[in-house]
DNA sequence: TTGCATACCGACCGTCCGGTCTAATCTTAG
DNA sequence: CTAAGATTAGACCGGACGGTCGGTATGCAA
């Protein structure tokens, strides 16, 4: 029992990245088991196989997307010396990947209700994000790069800064453009960050 | 014809204000005509009666909002003397109104896609807002109180800004939180995008 | 009073959706 | 070779949805 195993998984990844494109593109409500079944080339049988619900797909493409996310961005930021240069690197990143299920995310939310199973679950997930953008901030202030100003409230306004802008980016310009949009915006939001000093 | 047709536009409006407060709560898909017509206590056969379709419904909506809040906003502008004062009041202004149909916006432009009719509509819709902004940035670079960047990509990039904080501060914090979050974040930007001039 | 447009009701229709279930097929351990 | 289990297909189900339709109530104009 391995080659049946393995396929079976290629197949779950699979039905995994194109619900994650559709979802992302689509949204949540109107991608139907039905698309993603049609576009994953397998039957709703294997889908519902393979996972349990479409509640239950959903968290899982936001789980591992936010997994491979902070690890590629771990990544990123152990090679950069200033917070400065992480807050670039985050800002490159995001301009990348076009948040993949952003706009699926408040519909998704919106539909199961923040006191639900899968709403808890949702929402630890958004707030593990949510702290390591924290974190990286509070780095940047310790180290005296950042203004010293309310930490969360610093943190929240920042991620509001870049999920904005990857809310229309995606769908209002290239790759190119948004990667210099992004960068031009983080040179405008260091400007109200910075302290002056170039860190620690 | 006089009682009737009052009452009749009442019941629109009633009908209209149920459903921006729904879409807005809920999102586009999640809300269904029977919610609505609960909400508001009339039959499906009077808001269909009313409104021609869900989409139709949603894109008045859209264009009343739109309208309401450039008004209001217009007037507010009038009584500001600097462009950064206007910033502040942007940014005071959204962080009070929750923008009313954000979440609902990417299901419904999802869901019929930019090409069709409506598709087309909402588009309009929302661009007059976006030039509206440009406008008064455009003032603040002429006057010499705003970098002389890019006005599109200024434009954009502050709209997001804002359209980001607005995705989350109303369902993480209260109204009073809000308004200083929009404060601060404003004064943040504007480090960015000030020249140290005070204007014209 | 009658005729008529407006405003309103709610049963009903076809469609599609999420999810279940049964049967078939494939792989591999023994 | 076969039993057991993993994997897949897709017909099917109950229900919710957007939208329609035949009909009713109300008030104005004549």
């Amino acid at each position: 029992m391995n080659k049946r195993r393995y396929e079976g998984e290629q197949t779950k990844k699979n039905i995994a990245d194109k619900a994650k494109e559709l979802f992302s593109r689509k949204g949540y409500a109107v991608t139907s088991i039905q698309d993603i079944c049609d576009a994953a080339g397998c039957s709703k049988g294997n889908l519902y196989y393979h996972f349990k619900s479409k509640e239950d797909l959903f968290l899982c493409l936001e789980e591992q997307t936010f997994t491979e996310w902070w690890e590629q961005l771990d990544e990123i930021f152990s090679r950069c010396e200033t917070v400065t240069e992480k807050l670039y690197a985050y800002g490159n990143f995001i301009s990348g990947i076009e948040r993949p299920l952003d706009s699926a995310e408040r519909e998704f939310i919106g539909k199961v209700g923040m006191e639900s199973e899968a709403g808890k679950k949702f929402v630890a997930i958004v707030n593990r994000s949510f702290e390591n953008i924290k974190k990286f901030i509070s780095e940047g202030i310790a180290s005296g790069e950042f203004i010293n100003e309310n930490l969360f409230e610093l943190t929240f306004i920042i991620s509001c800064f870049y999920s904005g802008l990857s809310r229309y980016s995606s769908y209002m310009m290239d790759k190119e453009a948004s990667k210099t949009l992004y960068r031009k915006a983080t040179t405008l939001l260091l400007q109200g960050l910075s302290t002056g000093k170039s860190g620690a």
